[in-house]
Formats: C-alpha cells, sequence, structure tokens
DNA sequence: CGAGTTATTGACGAGAGTCAAACAACGTGG
DNA sequence: CCACGTTGTTTGACTCTCGTCAATAACTCG
C-alpha cells in the first residue's frame, strides 16, 4: 500500500533521503512544494478527491473512521510515495501529516490527461496501481490470520527493509505513535506496547526513545514475522511497510 | 476486491444470469469456455501469471496458504468479475473454484495489447483496478475493527446486495462452505457458525440447508455490519462482497 | 522545571480459538 | 428409495490471547 512509488525508483542518494527517479514525479515536478504541519490532514474522506499528493518528505498516514469512531489505518506513506492514485471519486480516507512533510500537489483532471498521453507514464501508473492492491492484500493476510507478535514484527521487518532506509548499525527511526501502529496492525496500543516490550527482553530490539528502534536481530525479526520464506527474496521484492 | 466488473455492468437480465455489457468482458468473448470443476484449481499462487480470467459462471475463491498452513481467502470472484487483473509477475493467490465454474483465458501479454490499443477499454481497465484497490480496503476495515457479528453481517449485506443478485423472498444463495466463510473473514468455522446461529435466534436470518440463507430481516443486518451509514447509498455504491 | 501528553505495566475480563462430541446433509450403492 | 458412510456443520466446555481499565512512568515542550 505504500513504498509503492519505490521499487520502480532508481533511488540515487542525494546526500538526503532520495525521492526522484520514479517517472510518475516527474508529473509533480513543477507543482509547488507545500508544508504541511505534523498532525494536520493533507485531504478528508469523504470530500471529492480533485487532487492526487506526492509526498517529498515526511512521512503520512491514510485512514478511515468506522461507526463509533474506531480508526482504522490502511496505509503509511514515504517520501516519494503518491496519495491517492486509486481514486476516482472521493477520497476514500484521510490524510495526515505524521511528521512535518512537505508535499506537491496535481490535479487529478491534469494527472489523468497526462497519464492517457504518455505512453511512458501509463505502464508506471499501472503498475503503480497494481502494486498498490498487491499490498493491500498483504495487509489483508496480517490482519486475517496474524498474532499481535507476527504482526508487528512483519511492521518492523517492513520499515526496516523498506527502499530508501539505511539502517546505521540497526537503528530505525519509528516516526508514528504507537497509537498509529496500533491501528495500523488492528492492535491496541497496550498490546503494541508489551510486545515490544517482549521483543526487547528477548534482545532482538532495543527500544531509545519513543521513536528509535535499534534492531539487534533482523533475521530473528523475520522469522517471527510469519512470513514463509522470511528474509529471502519475498521479503524484500514484496516489500512495501504498506 | 469481487464484483469489481460489476458496478460497470449494464447487467441487463438475460433470463439466467447476465454476464455481458462490461466493456473488459469483450476481450474475452473469442475465446473458448473452459469448465472448472467445484474445488478444483485454476491456477497456483508463484506461478507465473501468464493469464487472466473471466469468469462467465458460478463462483470462485481467491487463497493465499501462510507458514505453517494457515489459509486467507483473499476474494470471492463472481460470473462477470475478472481474476487476475492486477498481476504483474506471478501470482499472488491460488484460485479455486467454490462451484463448478465456466471460465475464459486470455493471455496477459494479449490483454496488455489489448488495453494499450483501445481508448476505451484503457480506462475501464484503470477503474478496474481502483476499485480492485478500493474493496482491499474495504476489507482491511473489516478485519482490522470488526467483531464476528459485524463481520459475518458484513459479508451477508454484501452478498445480499451485490449486482446481479436477486432475492427472491429474500432467499440468499451462499454457495461457499462454512470454511471458505470463516477463511475470507479471519474467523474460524466454529465461530462462523456461532454467529450464523445467533442471527437466526434473532430471526434475522433463516438458515436453510447448507447454502441457503432466507434473510428476514435485511435493514437490520445492516445495521449488525458496523457500517457508518448502512444500507443508504454508500452499502450500494461501495458494492463489492469482496 | 513542570504540565501535558504519550507510553508502559499490571490486574482483570471478554470474545474468539481449540478440542471434542453430536448432529445434519449429501452421495453412493444396494 | 432407503441404509449407510462420508463430509460438513453445529454445539458445548474449556483455554488463551488480546482488549479494557487504571495506575505509574517516561518523554516533550513551553
Amino acid at each position: 500500500m505504500l513504498m509503492q512509488g519505490q521499487q520502480a525508483f532508481e533511488n540515487v542518494d542525494l546526500g538526503v533521503k532520495a525521492v526522484q527517479g520514479n517517472s510518475l514525479s516527474s508529473l509533480f515536478q513543477m507543482s509547488a512544494t507545500e508544508t504541511v504541519e505534523a498532525g494536520k490532514a493533507i485531504c478528508w474522506e469523504g470530500d471529492a478527491a480533485r487532487h492526487l499528493f506526492q509526498i517529498t518528505e515526511g512521512v503520512v498516514r491514510l485512514h478511515r473512521i468506522i461507526g463509533d469512531g474506531r480508526r482504522v489505518i490502511t496505509a503509511f506513506h514515504f517520501a516519494g510515495d503518491v496519495v491517492g492514485s486509486f481514486l476516482q471519486g472521493d477520497f476514500l480516507f484521510t490524510a495526515e501529516a505524521v511528521t512535518d512533510c512537505k508535499i506537491r500537489r496535481l490535479s487529478r483532471k491534469q494527472f489523468q490527461e497526462e497519464i492517457e498521453r504518455s505512453e511512458l507514464l501509463r505502464p508506471a501508473y499501472i503498475s503503480l496501481l497494481c502494486r498498490e492492491t498487491a499490498s493491500a492484500h498483504d495487509q489483508l493476510v496480517l490482519l486475517s490470520r496474524k498474532n499481535a507478535e507476527e504482526r508487528l514484527c512483519t511492521f518492523l521487518m517492513k520499515l526496516a527493509t523498506r527502499d530508501g532506509e539505511t539502517l546505521h548499525q540497526g537503528l530505525l527511526e519509528v516516526p508514528m505513535s504507537r497509537q498509529d501502529i496500533a491501528d495500523y496492525l488492528g492492535l491496541t496500543i497496550e498490546t503494541v506496547s508489551r510486545s515490544i516490550s517482549k521483543l526487547a527482553q528477548r534482545k532482538i530490539v532495543i527500544p531509545d526513545g519513543r521513536h528509535n528502534l535499534r534492531i539487534v536481530n533482523l533475521a530473528r525479526l523475520a522469522q517471527l514475522s510469519g512470513n514463509v520464506d522470511d528474509f529471502s527474496d519475498r521479503t524484500c521484492h514484496r516489500g512495501s511497510v504498506h
């Protein structure tokens, strides 16, 4: 669901986090960069989806609210990702900045015209849609059949191995709050917290403040994620933290 | 995730269940019809996805197996639906016939060429992909935050209100087994069974054999499905049993 | 440094899973 | 057409994971 853009990236690291490279990115190049403060919304569920967004910096969460206020985070998106690619009418989610973000905006009309026009962009767009769907299916599996620990490990694995993420001595930044993680994994904040504590006890990770985790044993984390052939090819090319 | 094809359908009821109408269907017209016995596989997870399929008759389930044999059904597909639209490399699921089926097959290569060629088919295809993703997100919400009863009611609602389904005096055919339903809803067979029994006690549905349910109180079912504005527009145009 | 927020930990309970037995539906063959 | 075996479903008793509620601790920011 996220990192969608990234498999196609050339990802030349430009010192800072590299963002360019995805051919769809070129569409957003000419748009002005907007700044979104952490916690602020980018768009609202139910509103007409008149724009798509590309994140050039920061992390964004997409969520839906059901009935009595239960919140579901359907995806996290990172620098380089496009938000709203699969919308046809209204926004099906509210997008909010997890951290301070920089984004670019493109009208859906223009986006569609450009896609229609360009023989090059079209396959890139279709490919993106396909990967979004595939990612959503991965998340279905997680929510359907994995226990709390497996969910958390899957999440951390994806964060740790996502393109554009480089772990310096295993240090992983986790920008989202426990509540965000819980709502993404279909758990409660307490269960997320306990699961992290258990991993810490077993010396698989070492928490460092709220938003940093030192990954001591990535291989073990992969095993615990409950994926069939953990940490082999699959974990990599299936990619997406989504 | 499923019924994807159907929103675009004109769905003229031809006495039997109508299947034609979706513009993508035209692609499969020239292919020979194959017969697949109930329980038999149409394609396997991990194999190269060389074909797409259209179901012309019957019901199909898509599933993935995780680690120690846990099965997740990611979607059910019905007559008119296209299976495999969002694949790029390998099949990400095994497709099996729930009932005896008739299907048509089209090579992915040819499909892609035709899509590229036709100004008409392309938006239809993109639209299909978008709806697949949107449907997957609906299922994320279900698996993430709904309890057993809500899951079951959501499922029955979608079955009952899906395009191409006409309830005669509330009689709903449920072709899939309890195990299928359980694996689709992220529950066990026992929990599904108990949930149905409870709905029956409350006279909301009346079971009739294994594969029939008389829906006595559709409105109540909608309320219990835990969707915000149940049974109003949303339930309908969001559609998809998926 | 201190108020407010976010995270951790513990005690407890509920909802769904597990195991096992009884039961109903279906298909086959006599 | 009915007996019988097979398979799928229902129901009950029990267990366990995760959710709930509540208290404490850690971080953040003015």
